[in-house]
DNA sequence: GCGACAG
DNA sequence: ATCTTGTCGC
């Protein structure tokens, strides 16, 4: 591929960049790589084990410190299989559109220990619905190279009226943008809010929206993200001693 | 200029 | 995400 040649190493997202301009420059520069790579998309009957990654934060008066969650979950048993945590100090702010710099370093180093590795992975966060169509999903899915969907809790873009769906399990309403359709909000649980589903990385949007479904359980969210929330709720201030100890 | 803005 | 009181619905 054409691609090597302007030498794209994966690497490069899992490192805190050294600016905001820097980070914007990358995130540019893998938005291309993603538009333009004629990789195929995993299909269903291929995906046995997926995974769901989420973070907490907690600060002491010098750092910030993220802890990452990531849950594997077997599709077809409707089971967890494992659950891994991963810690790390946090180097980057918060900024609407460049969330992938700061969570998805620490998110795959819990991503890492799990064994084996998901054929798919959800991300609390979202994917091709971003104003550059590169949201924190597609960064962690490209750079692990894995499939990906991203599953936000509230739209980042262009979606209006979302707060008015029917809170009923399939429940769904497409995120249009300059006439594409870029994801859906889609009721996972009856009486809950809705998520919104989007590609992340070599995966078609009816494929995600499929395995989303099927992988909700309990949770508003794919069991796998919801259980890692949980998870981490539960145990992020024995993670944070553990770290502050050192 | 003003408001909105994933986690 | 985190902080943070009360309150409405199931």
């Amino acid at each position: 591929m054409d691609f090597m040649k302007e030498n794209y190493n994966r690497n490069e997202l899992l490192q805190y960049p050294n600016s905001l301009e820097q980070a914007i420059g990358i995130q540019k520069k893998w938005a291309k790589f993603v538009s333009k790579e004629n990789a195929p998309g995993i299909e269903l009957g291929d995906i046995n084990l997926v995974a769901g990654v989420d973070l907490v934060y907690l600060e002491d008066d010098i750092n910030e410190y993220g802890f990452a969650c990531a849950v594997l979950w077997d599709v077809k048993e409707q089971q967890e299989v494992s659950h891994e945590f991963s810690t790390g100090k946090v180097e980057f702010p918060y900024i609407s559109g460049l969330l992938a710099f700061r969570e998805i370093l620490i998110a795959s180093k819990a991503l890492e220990k799990l064994s084996p590795q998901p054929d798919v992975l959800f991300f609390d966060g979202h994917g091709r619905a971003h104003p550059h169509r590169f949201g924190a999903a597609t960064a962690i899915g490209v750079a692990m190279n894995i499939p990906s969907i991203g599953v936000a809790k509230k739209p980042l873009i262009n979606v209006h009226d979302w707060k008015k769906i029917e809170r009923k399990v399939g429940k769904t309403i497409p995120i249009i943008d300059e006439e594409e359709t870029i994801g859906y909000v889609i009721v996972l649980k009856d009486k809950s809010s809705p998520v919104f589903v989007s590609v992340g990385y070599r995966i078609k949007l009816d494929t995600a929206v499929k395995l989303t479904l099927t992988t909700a359980k309990t949770h508003k969210q794919p069991e796998s993200l919801g259980r890692a929330h949980d998870y981490l709720q539960t145990q992020k201030y024995d993670l944070f001693n553990e770290i502050i100890k050192k």
